[in-house]
RNA sequence: GGAGAGAUGGCUGAGUUGGUCGAAGGCGCUCGACUGGAAAUCGAGUAGACGGGUCAAAAACUCGUCUCGUGGGUUCAAAUCCCACUCUCUCCGCCA
């Protein structure tokens, strides 16, 4: 959510960001409504202030045993108006919360202008892609022939995109939370939270996937929970509402959760394989940090979440997200995206951004940056370190042999119990 | 699921015959005094949001409105009375 004051007082700023993400609504009905409920509030509270006065009169008058009836009468008529304007004042607030709930961030003045993905820039690369003597087959082929994930029963048992991970795949994916877990709470210094898998709409409007977003995730019927479609829900919800100790920052947490993901749109893309299911796990960071390192700290995530592919042995780039891809609520994003050999492309598997104050605002996150100072909110970031499922595809078609073998990475061998080839059963 | 109790400021904790209560006291914190320095002690200060004024703007200052779980109601006036909801705690039942 925007800052009301910033909108107010630099308007065409404001619609020049918007328009960089190809917005060309104006701000003219916005800025109606805002000034329309300022006039109101004045006279409502003018109203009020005349009948505190008044009523305080009465208090004073019935104290000394005198007569208030005629005070009290004319307060009545007071008390009707004030009732009148209130309604307005309320019925103006909505819409304007209403409106501000659906405008997305404004990019950074870094973000590359762009219509969509094809003008978002690489940064950087990492790793040697493999060379292959044979034709490398798709992760879900290698992984039938291994029958380490059963698509087809995860299809009869759920339905299209869920699966069953079986024996060495079931090892692989939980051994992957694990190493990812252990790397960022070990070496990078995060703290872990166990997440709760479903939130109330109040947390999804808080982090940006409310009131525009319904469609893309589940709802249990009948109530008010969400299935989450990332950790980032309910870790960056950890603090809504609250004032944090300016000493506390920055915190640093990291989440395993299970993610769920309607995929409305989407249909007939990515079919195959793990690349789009409907749940899937993933290793999220997430950061609150003062505004003014909320950038250094972006690149330091996005470090934290390349070592994980890096330790894997998983060649990957780095791009930055053009105007036209960036998230809703995100004023700058780094993609991670890793090489699948296959179809010799490159794959997001990790997504680190920086809100800055956007869900800060909305979910009311603050901090007090000394004593005596006025709260200010924190700004947010965060990451996947990384996508599990993206991550068990990466390392059976990179690390596939020829003779239908998967090699276990060197980093991830500990974690599955000293294993070093998945081969048949 | 059944029965009961409760929800007040950063924390703790008063306040329920409605009327200077945004709110006593304590703790914590900030500033000052005392001290060579510190502790102890003493003094002062210490919620948030929104809006008006001042101002180019911000900060600061000042005036006002709202907020004592949330939403609504009664009243000239509600932390205090009424209704609904949410959450917490205790006991019982059920349960991984």
């Amino acid at each position: 959510m925007l800052d009301i004051k910033v909108i107010r007082q630099n308007p065409e700023k404001i619609a020049a960001g918007l328009a960089r993400r190809g917005l060309t609504a104006g701000l003219d009905n916005f800025l109606e409504l805002d000034s329309r409920r300022r006039e109101l509030l004045v006279e409502a509270e003018a109203l009020k202030n005349r009948r505190n006065q008044v009523s305080a009169e009465v208090a004073q008058r019935k104290k000394k045993g005198q007569d208030a009836t005629e005070l009290i009468a004319a307060m009545r008529e007071v008390a009707d108006r004030i009732k009148e304007l209130d309604e307005a004042i309320r019925t103006t607030e909505e819409e304007l919360q209403q409106l501000l709930l659906t405008i997305p961030n404004i990019p950074h003045e870094s973000v590359p202008d762009g219509l969509d993905d094809t003008a978002n820039v690489e940064v950087r690369r990492w790793g040697e892609l493999p060379q292959f003597d044979f034709e490398p087959l798709p992760h879900w082929e290698i992984a039938e022939k291994l029958n380490i994930i059963d698509f087809e029963r995860g299809s009869k048992v759920a339905g299209a995109r869920f699966v069953f991970y079986r024996g060495a795949g079931a090892r692989l994916e939980r051994a992957l939370v694990n190493f990812m877990l252990d790397l960022h709470t070990i070496k990078h210094g995060y703290t872990e939270i166990f997440p709760p898998f479903m939130v109330n709409s109040n947390s999804m409007v808080g982090t940006g996937q409310l009131p525009k977003f319904a469609a893309d995730m589940f709802h249990v019927e009948g109530t008010d929970y969400y299935l989450i479609p990332t950790a980032e829900v309910p870790v960056t919800n950890l603090y809504s509402g609250e004032i944090l100790d300016g000493e506390q920052l920055p915190i640093y947490h990291v989440a395993y959760s299970a993610c769920f993901r309607a995929e409305a749109g989407a249909a007939g893309r990515d079919t195959r394989g793990l690349i789009r299911q409907h749940q899937f796990n993933k290793v999220e960071l997430v950061k609150f940090s003062r505004p003014e390192n909320s950038y250094e700290e972006l690149e330091k995530l996005t470090r934290d979440a390349e070592e994980v592919l890096q330790l894997l042995g998983l060649p990957y780039r780095v791009v930055v997200l053009s105007t036209g891809d960036l998230g809703f609520s995100a004023a700058k994003t780094y993609d991670l995206e890793v090489w699948l050999p296959s179809a010799a492309t490159y794959r997001e598997i990790s997504s680190c951004s920086n809100f800055e104050d956007f869900q800060a605002r909305r979910a009311g996150i603050r901090f007090r940056p000394g004593p005596k100072e006025k709260p200010r909110f924190v700004h947010t970031l965060n990451g996947s370190g990384v996508a599990v499922g993206r991550t068990v595809a990466a390392i059976l078609e990179n690390y596939q042999q020829k003779d239908g073998t998967v090699l276990i990475p060197k980093a991830l061998k500990p974690y599955m119990g000293g294993l070093e080839v998945i081969r048949p059963e």
